[in-house]
DNA sequence: ACATCTCTGGAACGCCGTTCCATCCTGGGG
DNA sequence: CCCCAGGATGGAACGGCGTTCCAGAGATGT
C-alpha cells in the first residue's frame, strides 16, 4: 500500500475532524499512515498546500449553481458553505485565513454570477456580491472559532446555554443589549439565523434594483437542505 | 526600567505591526525588551492572553457610540473596526479567531443596541445585528488574510493590480464573472466597498421595519473618517 | 546483471511556547 | 545597620512543531 496524495489528504481530513486544527501534524499524519514524515513531503509540498487540498476536497461541489431563482440559488450556495463548515469547522478557519484558495475563487464566481442574474446594476453588483461573500465568510469564521474553543464532544445546546449564561452575567450598565438577547441566544438555531442574514442581504440587494422589497422570509427555503452536501 | 504589562503589550503591538503575526515571538519580545522570555510570563500568562490584550489596546474606543441617527452610528462603528484592522491587520485575524474576547463583546453590544434603536422588531433584531457583525468580521478577516499574504512594504494598488491580472488570466469557461469584474477590482476602494456592504445590510434592515427603503448611498458618510481612530 | 529513478522513513535542524530555577533586588522588622 | 522574605528577572532546558536531508529499498528498463 503506497502513499498517495489522496490517502494523505484523506488522513489529514480525519485528523482535522477528530482532533481539530491543532491535531493535524506531520508526525501524527505519518503515524496514522505508518510512514515517516519525510515521505509525505514527496507528495505534498508543505502544510499550507495540504490544508488547501483538504479544504478543496470538502468544498468541491458545495458551490455548484442549481436551477431556480437567483435568490434561491444564492441561498443554496450559502447554505452549502455553512453546512460544510458546520461539519468541518476547520474549513471555516481555512477559508478566512488563506486567500488565493481555489475554493474561494469558485465561491466568489458562483455568488457573483447569481448576483448579476439578480439584475443588480454592474457597479453595485460587485460590491453586493462581495458583501454577501464576506457575510458568509464571517459566519464561517465565527463558527470555526466557536468550535475550536470547545472540547470536541460537547453538545451544541450546552454550549449556547453556557454562553447565554455568561451574557446574562455581564455588567447591566455596560451590556444591557447582550443581556436582553441572551434568551434568544440560548435557543436560536444557527442555521436559521444564518439564513436570516442571507435574506437580509438579499433584501438589501432588492432595493438596489428599485424593486419594492417584500420583507425577507424567516422560514428556511426549499433547498436541498438536510445538512451537509459536502464530502 | 522594569517590565510591566503595558510595556510588554506595547512591544508586542510594535512587533505585530512591523513583522506580522508570525513576528510576535516570546524570544523576539524578550530581545526587544532586553530581558529573558521567562520574565515576560510573570506579567502575562500566555501568548493568547497577550494577543487579546494587544487587540484590546487597539480596539478600545473604536466601538464607542456617537450621536446621530442609528444608521450613521452603525456606519461609524463599522468603520472604526475597518480602519483599525486596516492599520493593524493582525487585529482582523484575532477578531475572527478568538471568541470570548472583550472587544468582540463590546462590538456586539454596540451594534445590537443601535439595531434596536433602528426599530427592528426584537426577534429579527438579534438576527439582523448578528448579520451585520458577521459581515464586519468577514471583511476584517479577509483584509487580514490579504495583508498576511503579501510581504510588508508592498503598495496597495500594486496588490490589487496583481490580483486583477490573476483574475483576468482565469479560465473563461469557469470564471466569466470574475474575469468581467477584474477591472472593478483593480481600482476599487476597499473602504468604500466596505461601506457599500454596510449600507446594503442597513437597507435590508429597513425592509424589516416595513419602511420604503431609499436606495443605500454610495458616498462615504460624514463620519470621523480620516482612517484610523485606533491605537 | 546492473544502473537508474521513484519513493520511503527516520534522523536532524532550527524555531516555537512554556516551565524551571538560580539569582538579583528591594523594603520592612529585628 | 543588618538581614531576609518575597517580588521580579533572565537564561537554560523541555517537548513539540514544520521542514530538510539522506541512506537506502523497491521497481523498472536494458
Amino acid at each position: 500500500m503506497g502513499l498517495s496524495r489522496e490517502r494523505i489528504v484523506g488522513a489529514a481530513i480525519e485528523l482535522l475532524d477528530t482532533d481539530g486544527e491543532r491535531g493535524l501534524t506531520f508526525r501524527a499524519l505519518a503515524a496514522r499512515l505508518k510512514t515517516g514524515a519525510g515521505a509525505i513531503y514527496w507528495h505534498v509540498t508543505n502544510k499550507d498546500e495540504l490544508l488547501i487540498a483538504a479544504t478543496e476536497a470538502i468544498l468541491t461541489g458545495a458551490a455548484r449553481p442549481r436551477a431556480g431563482t437567483p435568490e434561491d440559488t444564492l441561498r443554496a450556495i450559502a447554505l452549502g458553505v455553512f453546512d460544510a463548515v458546520d461539519e468541518h469547522p476547520w474549513v471555516g478557519t481555512q477559508l478566512t485565513r488563506m486567500q488565493a484558495q481555489p475554493a474561494l475563487l469558485r465561491l466568489s464566481e458562483s455568488i457573483g454570477r447569481q448576483v448579476q442574474l439578480l439584475g443588480v446594476p454592474s457597479a453595485a453588483g460587485f460590491d453586493a456580491a462581495t458583501a454577501l461573500l464576506n457575510y458568509v465568510l464571517g459566519v464561517a469564521g465565527q463558527n470555526a472559532a466557536l468550535a475550536g474553543s470547545i472540547e470536541p464532544g460537547t453538545i451544541r445546546g450546552e454550549v449556547l446555554g453556557t454562553m447565554a449564561a455568561e451574557w446574562e452575567a455581564l455588567d447591566p450598565e455596560e451590556f444591557p443589549y447582550l443581556r436582553s438577547v441572551a434568551p434568544q441566544l440560548r435557543d436560536h438555531d444557527d442555521r436559521d439565523q444564518f439564513l436570516a442574514g442571507v435574506d437580509l442581504v438579499l433584501a438589501g440587494m432588492a432595493t438596489l434594483r428599485g424593486v419594492p422589497a417584500d420583507p425577507p422570509r424567516r422560514a428556511r427555503p426549499d433547498v436541498p437542505s438536510g445538512h451537509g452536501p459536502s464530502q
